[in-house]
DNA sequence: CGTCGATGGTTTATGACCTCAAGCATTGTT
DNA sequence: AACAATGCTTGAGGTCATAAACCATCGACG
């Protein structure tokens, strides 16, 4: 275990905050551009994408427009667009006769899991972290954005 | 310095390819809210903040175009919206008259600083881990996205 | 020198998305 | 029964994505 050390912290390399959030805008472009182009590999936009992929539970609109961080009228169009592809179900909710459920239909199950292997295939140097890299780099990202831990997400109504 | 552990890489937590990949979907969406926030706040759009803080050197439209991973013909566009606020000039190429160097003008340089500043104000919790956290989250962030160095970046023509 | 393919930038049209304001239906409360 | 609050949709106006076509300029080549 100790002896498969990648010269780890490598602590010459300048890590100011600065050059942190420029590299996280690097990341962030990245990851999007990989995302995007896993989507528009199905005919999908990046919000599509999200959208579908967002939808491990039937979600309301605004439960959608929270997690997506837009304006529920936005929503309305998404969900209107996967739903004419036969991605995206609407079901009244029958407790409360004003929300509408959205839910993947089998299609819509299938396409998100053929995205994420595309993305997953696109991102090699990510599954080439050993389990330790990967257990580390969950670890920072949680610290350095603690608004956004999987737990906050799941628990989020709607 | 070696007690000021914050129980570092917690080996508990399950950190498999496909869970690192559901968080840095959300670390980056939450890398863009702060971001376009910070735009808003100055009544631009993300495109248009992230076209100024690309500008730290004059470039190209079409090296522009690379940066932002869009085709050239947006760029268009956006610098016409920036330009019009005078924050970015159109400056002739002495050397080629096919291309316009694009530059920040005095404005357009404080404006850039605002953002990173409010964007920063906005990042806190990245400001509060160690510099041996940061090294580390950018060693990793480094090997995870090998295309995304900071040097490849700089390097690039336009 | 003149031709020609390649390159940089712009324009146009169509569609998707964003914002904001307004609207309707339903809910829960008083 | 009247009320404000909530969930979703619609509309107009603006920004961005995408693809095709266009013009000006460059570079190489005969």
């Amino acid at each position: 275990m100790l002896d498969t050390v990648h010269e780890n912290p490598r602590p010459d390399r300048t890590a100011t905050p600065i050059e942190l959030i420029e590299q996280l805008a690097r990341v962030a472009a990245a990851y999007y551009r990989h995302f995007a182009a896993a989507a528009a590999g199905h005919g999908l936009t990046l919000m599509q994408g999200k959208t579908l992929s967002l939808l491990t539970r039937p979600r309301s609109m605004r439960g959608l427009a929270g997690l997506l961080s837009c304006d529920a009228s936005n929503v309305t169009g998404i969900v209107d667009r996967l739903e004419a592809r036969d991605l995206v179900l609407r079901e009244p909710d029958p407790s409360d006769r004003r929300v509408k459920n959205i839910a993947l239909t089998e299609h819509g199950e299938r396409t998100v899991r053929l995205i994420r292997a595309d993305l997953m295939s696109g991102l090699t140097a990510l599954e080439a972290l050993t389990a330790e890299d990967r257990g580390a780099l969950r670890s920072l990202l949680d610290r350095a954005f603690p608004e956004t831990t999987s737990a906050a997400y799941r628990a989020l109504p709607g």
